[in-house]
This record gives C-alpha cells, structure tokens and sequence, in this order.
DNA sequence: TGTGTTCTCGTAAACGTTTACGGAAAAACG
DNA sequence: CGTTTTTCCGTAAACGTTTACGAGAACACA
C-alpha cells in the first residue's frame, strides 16, 4: 500500500538519493528529473514514513500538549482548553508539526508520564498547562535542556523558556475596582488551594486594589478551596460567616462559583442582588449560568496561536530571521459585564 | 543526554542484541545478564527511541483522536468530548499506546489531514468522531485497510470495523414517552442540519413513540438548523410559526437547546413552564442553564474506555485471547430529569 | 567418548529516510 | 584543445531499534 522512496527510484530508474533531494527541493537536481521525481510521487501515492523521517533527523516534527485534569473534576473536564488547543493546533499545524495530547489520570502528578514523552523522544517539544508555583515539571524540563512552553507562569525554572499567561494580576485588581465603584467594602476572595500559581496572581492584584481604595485587607474575606464546584459550595459559607460577611464575592475559578452561588442560594442569598459575584476566568457555564456572571474572558484560541509562535521561535529549526526571543508574555482580560455583579 | 542501547552494549561489554533481547524480556538471554542489562539501564537513564523502535516494528505505539469542530463552533469547542478523551487515553496508556489529537480547522472537511495521518504512518489507528451519514473518511479508511473505530454510526463502511455509540433512537423515542406521559401531543423535534447520523437516528425514535401514541407525525414540528447556539436559535421561532404550535421541543444538540430557549424567551415563552423541552445529550451547560435542562446523559469516559478496548481487540497487535470481536456497540442514555420539562 | 540438546550470545540485516562525499559529464573559459 | 568550473547524480553511511540466523559452550544421555 504505501509505497517508499525506493518505489520511486526503482520506478524511475535513479537513486534514491536522487529522489530525496528532489523531493525535499534541494538545488543540486535537475529541473526535468524533479518534475519526473514529484510526478511519480503523485502518481504512486507517496508519503515519506514518519518514522523513518524522524530517525533520521533526530526530529519528530510532533509537540506534546500536558493537560492534567484537577483532582475532583472527572466530569466534564477542562473546556477552557479546547479553544486553546484549537489555536495551538492551527499554528503548529503551519508548520507542519502535529499536536499529541497527553492526558495524566486525575490528580495525578504527571512526571513518570513527561519524562517517558522526554526520554522516549516522542517529540520535539512539550507545552505545558496548569502551571504550579513551584512546578518540578518545569524543573526537569529546564535541566533536561528540553524545550518547552507554557501556558501560565511559574516561579521554577526562570526566564529561560516561553510563557504565556493570562493577567490574573490585573483581572483580580480590575473586579475590585469594579466592585468599589459600584459601593462595595467588603470583598471577599475565593481562590484554588492547590499550588497553581494563577492563584497568587490574582490575590496579588486584589491586595493591590484593596490598599489603593484604602481598604484593609481582610484575612477573614480570603479562602481556598478545591478548585471545583464542591470547593466552591464548602469554601462560600466560611467567608459568609466572617464577623463583617462580605457584599461581594470574586471567584477564581468558574467551578467554584457555580459551587458558592450554590451555596449562597441555599443561605437565600441571591447572586446578583444579594450579593454581587465576578468571576476571574469566563467559560460558556458563567454565560448560562442563572444570573449570568460577570467574568473575566481570555482570548484563549489566539493565546494558543501566539504560544504556538513563541515555542517556534524557540526551536532551532523554526526559528526564523532571528529576531528577539520571546520569553513572557502576559496577555490582558476583557471583563463580560453581566447580571451578577 | 539520551542513552541509546549501544551505549549501555559498550558499557556492559556485551552486544546490542544480547541488550535488546534482555530488556524485551526474550527468554534466550541469561538471567544474570539480563539483571544486569535492567541495572544498567536505569543507572544509564535509558528509554528505547521512539522513532527507532517504530521504523523497526512497523507501529508507532500511538493512535490518532480525529476531532472537527463545527462550524460556528469556534468559542467553545465541544466540552463533550473531553471526558471521552479521558478515557480513551487512559485505556490506551494501560497499553502502552499515546494518543495523538487532530483538530481540523472548524468547518473543513478532513479528508487532507486523514490521509496525511494515514499516509505518513504517523500512528497504527485513528478514532473518528462526529461520523456522518455517509462518511468518506470512513470509506476511505475501509479502503485503504487501515485500523480505526468510530465514536458514532455510519452507514458507509459496513459492519467491519468497532463502532461505538449512543442510543438516540431511544433517547429520542424515550423524550416523547416522557412528554406524552405528561400530557403533551404536539411535541416538536429539533435537529443539526448536517449530515450527522445522529440526527437520523433521533428523529426515527422520535417518530416511532409518536406513532406508538397514536399521534400523527407533524411535518411542520420538525426542524433543522445549524449545530450551535445561533442554529437553535434561528429555527426554533419556525416551528413555533406552525398553525397548531407545539407545547414540547426536544432538542437534538445542547448548543441548539439553549438558542432555543433564547428565542423563546424572546416570544415571552419561558421553557419549563409555557414550553417543555428536553435536550438529548446532557452538557454541564444543560446543568446550569436557567431552568435546568432535563437531558440525556451519555457515560462518555467510560465509552472512552470502551472504544479504545474495542479497538484493541481488533488490532492483530493486541488482540487478545481472540474472543469474538465486538463490532458495534450502543449504549443507553440515561435520563436526567431537571427543570425543564 | 560420541552425539544430540539446550542455553546463551554475537553478527548482521532491515525498517525508510537524509545527507556527506565523490565522480562523471557537461559547460565555461582561456 | 586543455583546463577549470558547474551541474547532476550515485554510493554509502547513519539514525536506534528488533530479530533471524548461526555458532560456541555447556550439558545430557547413551
């Protein structure tokens, strides 16, 4: 069925050696035999093997995507994800490269799986999600000397490789502003337990615009949760029952909102009315959600593109007219205004 | 950095063959030596090439996801498959099997991108998804005698390759049993206009119960639109224009359901009280929708898991103790009964 | 002791590419 | 016409595996 390079070149009586400069456009081969070369290739079908391609040269010509499910959310997974990866997978594909998705099981720590994708040569490349504070994934990646990039910042590894993350920072700054423009003091803060590093961010940026409008920052109004809709529904009432309960609530994460507006609605507070709610990073669920949330949206397909570029231009292969590599990029939020807040 | 098996030859002073035969676990090398082999590849950090062992073998251990958006579909993307993936990775990886994911650009037919997998052996299987009526991607692979199954039916390609999917038919007989049970008679039917299969397989369930109630199919209660939020929204005021309107819609698609309850509101009909409606594949937008949608829930991580067995069994490679082959197979939804009907 | 069997390992080819090297033929140049 | 350059192509090695084959050594058996 699938016919080889050595087909062709029996076929038409040359070299094979011909036939693969012919085929890869090199210079040192006549204009008619080329013509004959691509025209066989044509007419017989022919793809080079991957395999053998990539044995070659040493490169795979496939990226690696980690997505790592967050413990306890089995159900429906990460639809934050999928415009990304739509995005990513369209620049890669320009390139020629494919994407390879590589799931760990949920909660999982995913190194036994990325250092066989490492090792095993399976790619050229890794991308990165669900960026920890401390990430080892990074770590290892950064000694292995094998390249990679990142959706989300870390404090590991450095400036050394491409990243790009979302403004947590800002959006979280951005919601407070928001909500003290529209009367608030009390502003609670719900954010995920777990060492992911956008968590920091976003606390950051709620401080930051907390101490600007002088208003002190409330220990009591600040807590974690799992980063699910339980998290949310168990974390809210601990906030709730501070001495002085909040008139406002940011969530981190659109899981844990739909869980602490569960929960509020069963303290008969009414999202919305009640009690104003901004959720950090939009998905389809905060557009349909009952009242509608007020969220944080990223652009997330162009966000894959652009991380697309950035791992290129990092790669000696694809690296183009050598322009200056870029390292961070920290991509701003547009806020949706809704009915919740 | 990467060791390869001459190294760990030349450091135990023995053959790569001997080297290849004790770490493939071949009963014709000698325990001590195969002790030592095991050592030394672990202190050496040694995996076996990836690109190396697939020439050689003919199989690349990795099997293509095949996902397509839908045109329109491009913010979202299709949340529904990701707990599929879940469990079609983890089983594959119980294997020893990677998965590779390609998106073709929302809207384009696949066909390229197919043959290009196929052509390159770039994998030893795919999976398809969103299988049409008649679906050349399936025909093609059936031609060509490549290895693949399908998440959903077809009627191209005959019965000889694994198909997993679900029950729409019932589903669709089992919405109008429900609606009937609860008083309605003229219940509409909302369908994508694609060539889904699907689409077909819901439609005959749903027309079999009308019949079953004695109720006289109403041509004008049945209408297609375009798969996404803006389809349902578009063509659910059509069925509603009919002389004697519909006091039920059974959506075939979530994305359409809730378009369609927009457009409804815009008539001043509020679903779940003037309008029953029942969507037949649950998302978690059906679950947070204002009403609460009821909906056909599928178990897509355990299909998942289901199809990749499936598949496996059919590959010479890993067919087991050569069982009977399971060619098809059709799970039951199971009903969620929420708000909206 | 001779013959057959078993155990263990080395040799080398093969998978399908790409590419460094060299050489023959053609073209250019004096 | 002789020399140099250019054009084009074949040869062969290499990438890292796996595996068929065969051979030497050890062992069993009579």
């Amino acid at each position: 069925m699938a016919s080889s390079i050595h087909d062709l070149a029996r076929h038409l009586n040359i070299s094979i050696g011909t036939v693969s400069r012919a085929l890869n456009g090199r210079a040192d081969v006549n204009a008619d035999t080329r013509q004959r070369v691509l025209d066989a290739a044509k007419r017989l079908n022919y793809s080079p093997n991957q395999s053998g391609r990539a044995l070659r040269q040493g490169a795979t010509h496939s990226i690696a995507f980690m997505l790592q499910p967050h413990p306890g959310d089995q159900q429906y997974g990460e639809p934050f994800f999928i415009p990304f990866l739509i995005g990513l997978q369209a620049k890669l594909a320009e390139h020629g490269l494919d994407l390879m998705v590589v799931m760990g099981e949920p909660g999982q720590y995913q190194q036994e799986r990325l250092r066989r994708v490492v090792e095993t040569r399976l790619v050229d490349a890794v991308v990165l999600a669900n960026t920890r504070r401390e990430d080892d994934r990074i770590d290892y990646l950064s000694k292995a000397g094998f390249p990679f990039a990142t959706l989300g910042r870390s404090q590991s590894g450095g400036d050394t490789y491409p990243s790009l993350d979302i403004d947590f920072e800002r959006a979280g700054d951005e919601a407070v502003d928001r909500l003290v423009a529209r009367g608030h003091r009390r502003i609670a803060a719900i954010r995920p337990s777990l060492d992911l590093n956008f968590g920091y961010l976003f606390l950051d940026g709620y401080r930051k615009a907390l101490k600007r409008h002088g208003i002190e920052v409330d220990p009591d109004l600040i807590a974690d949760g799992f980063i699910n809709e339980a998290g949310g529904y168990q974390v809210t009432p601990q906030v709730m029952r501070s001495k002085d309960p909040p008139t406002a609530i940011i969530f981190n994460n659109d899981a844990m909102a739909l869980g602490g507006c569960k929960a509020l609605a069963e303290m008969g507070i009414k999202p919305g009315h009640d009690m104003a709610v901004i959720v950090i990073v939009d998905t389809p669920l905060c557009r349909y959600f009952s009242p509608t949330l007020t969220a944080f949206r990223p652009a997330l397909e162009a966000m894959g593109r652009r991380l697309a570029e950035m791992l290129l231009a990092s790669l000696p292969a694809f690296a183009g007219p050598e322009g200056p590599r870029i390292i961070r990029e920290v991509w701003p939020l547009e806020l949706v205004a809704r009915e919740s807040d």
